[in-house]
This record gives structure tokens, sequence and C-alpha cells, in this order.
DNA sequence: GGTTAGATTGACCAATCAGTATATCGTGCG
DNA sequence: CGCACGATATACTGATTGGTCAATCTAACC
């Protein structure tokens, strides 16, 4: 029972977090909505921060887990899979919660770099990049790292052009860029197949 | 005197917000930093909003005009403009007090879109992509539009790099991206000549 | 010089902030 | 049954939140 409480502070702590922000997010509004006591949370969380912590990592298994397995259910090959890619953001974008990513949220309200949030949202753009590299050697790029940054750029742009202007079409804006950019990434017999 | 002290609380704002967000700057603190007392705040602004959308006008001409002129002066024709639109990016990024762009950081604190703060980081995107589309008009791209398009969100990615994972030299990174980008953008000729 | 309108001041408001102290409760063990 | 321990609930802390009120001060005009 003590655990089954921890969860459900995280999760309506991811909720709220994602919906209003973190500092605009009180306490008290967790605890009211979770229907968990204050001194629950503070056995299991010494401080906001903490809480906060723990809603990212939360929020990382989580996201990485959803995008992952959508990008391999969408296509078979590694190289399709970098343009899937942008097929799963735009099912991310058009969600009927979507609100941005709470891991831009995050770096944007504790922006020194040194801070432990900053760099937990840091951390996660590393492990997407490492994915996204995987996927880039797998499908033989000449220089995958290179091409999975080159990616990691497009999601990132896609991103906040389709949750600050509201233009969820930015996702296979992205896609269409990112399929010149492979004619490059790659030899010219795995460009003929492609 | 009046209008001076307007300016003041400006400037104080636009600092505090930057450096340490919107609802983690309280009214004390931008009324103790701008040596400006209380009602004069509320003379000028009716609410703390108010004086957030003063400070996002007032920071997007400061920006869009630190921008366009960098740009105009790092290159003379506007095909030349386009690439150098990244140079000034990293320029921006390596300035000592860089902490990413307080648009993106509106839109994450007031991310439902209907909010006027959230509009307010909208209207900045659609002047910074309305500039770049002239540019890519005047070079005599194929499609100014999607070209335009595509370098806005070759500059959020890069920005958001940038910001998140301390990486500033995602600027040349992304223009490394455009470069290819803009072969495709442009008739053979004019490939040519660049 | 006196009056008056507008700017400025500091005291004050209720609400909320993150976090704590203490009391009570439920439950497993002897 | 009775004890004891960890989890929970409630009340409370002092600080800070955004915002207001009424008194004071300044300066321009008649």
């Amino acid at each position: 029972m003590a655990s089954s409480k921890r969860e459900q502070l995280i999760d309506t702590a991811v909720e709220l977090f994602y919906r209003d922000g973190f500092h605009a997010t009180g306490i008290d509004k967790i605890l009211s909505n979770s229907g968990v006591s204050r001194m629950t949370l503070y056995n299991h969380f010494r401080s906001k921060d903490e809480l906060i912590l723990a809603a990212l990592h939360r929020m990382d298994e989580q996201w990485r887990n959803w995008f992952m397995r959508s990008v391999e259910h969408q296509a078979d090959t590694p190289y399709d899979r970098l343009l899937a890619i942008f097929d799963v953001l735009g099912e991310w974008f058009r969600q009927k919660n979507f609100s941005g990513c709470l891991f831009v949220k995050a770096s944007a309200e504790f922006s020194k770099p040194g801070h432990p949030i900053h760099a937990a949202a840091a951390e996660h753009n590393r492990l997407v990049y490492e994915y996204v590299r995987g996927l880039a050697e797998l499908a033989g790029a000449k220089n995958p790292a290179e091409l999975a940054r080159q990616i990691r750029t497009l999601m990132e742009g896609a991103l906040i052009i389709a949750c600050v202007s509201t233009r969820v079409k930015a996702a296979e804006e992205a896609k269409d860029m990112v399929k010149i950019l492979m004619q490059n990434a790659f030899e010219t017999e795995t460009l003929t197949a492609a």
C-alpha cells in the first residue's frame, strides 16, 4: 500500500507538472488531486525537487518506451524506422492532451545547467539520441553519430514549432527534411534501395 | 520620469524572467531589483501577466533587431544571409548569459495555446519566420515559404539542443544541414552560383 | 501662494508557498 | 490480548504570493 501511494503521487505529479508547469503546481494541488496526505508525500520524497526528479524519471521511461515501441511497430528496417520517427512524432503532436515536452519545460524552468532537474532533462535527451544513433548504425549510415544529431535537431525543431505555433504538420515537414538529409548520409547503393 | 520608471521595470522584468522564469520571479524581486515601488508598478501594469506581456514585447523587438542586424552585417547576399543565420545563432549561444529563448520559456510555462502570453510567443515565432521567408524570396528559392519553415525548424532544433544539452556546436551542425537543404531549394544555376 | 491632480509610499490583505511537529491510527508480533 | 512501530492525518509554521488602500508627497497651474 505504501508503494502504491508513491506511484499515485508520481502519476498525479507528472500530470500536473505537464499541464501547469513545475513552479505553478503547488504541493497542495498534488496532494488533493492524488488524495494522499502531506506527511505521506514527505515520507517518500525529501522535497518538491525530489518529487520533480521522480516525475521526470517516470516520464522518461514512459515516453521513451512508448516512442520506441511505436517506431518499431511502424516500420521494419532500421532505415525506415529513422523515417518513421517523424510519423510517431506526428502522432504525439496530435494526442488529445499534447502540451509539449516535459523535459523542455523542465530545462526552461530550471535553466541553470548544473541544476539536477536540468541535468535530468539533458540525460533524457541523451538517451533519445542514443536510440536514434543505434538505428542509424544498424541502417548503415556513413556517420551514424552525425545523422543521429541531425535527426535529433529536426525532432526538437518540429516539437517547438508544433507546440509554440500549434502546427502539428511540423512533423511531416521535418520528415521531408530528413529524407533529403538521409540521401547524403548513406552510400549510393543504399540510397537506390530506399 | 514616469516613463523612465516604466522602462526600468520592463528592463529588470526581462532580465529576471529570462534568468529565473516567470512563475519563479515574484513581483517583490522585480520591485527591489528595479528600485521602484509597488503602486508605481500597478499604475503602469494592471497585473503581473501584463508586465510579462510588456517584457515579451520588449524582448521581441530587441532580439529580432539584434538578430537581423547581425545577419545583415555577416553576409551581403540574401542567399548567404540564409546561411549566416546559423553563424549568428552560434554567437547567441556563446553569449555570456545565454540561457535559452525567452519565448520558448514563455510557451513552456503558459502552454495553453489560447493564453495571451502563449500567443505572444507564437507571434514572435511568426515574425522571425516572416523575416526568413523574406530572405528566401529575395534569394530566389523555388518555394520560399517551405524553405523558411525548414530553416525555422533547424533554428529551433539547434536552440533546444544548445540549451538543454549545453551543446553550442549545434549551431554549426544546423548550418551543415541547411547547406544540404538549400541545394534542393534552389534551381541548378543558383546552386552553381553559390 | 494656494489648490488640486497625479505619482508615490508603506502598511496591509487573504491566499498560498514548501515544509514540520505532533497526535492518532492500523497492523503485525509476542 | 497488549504492546509497539511505522504510516497517516491534522494543525501549524514563517515566508512569500499577487494585489489593494488610504495617506502622503510633488509639481504644475490659476
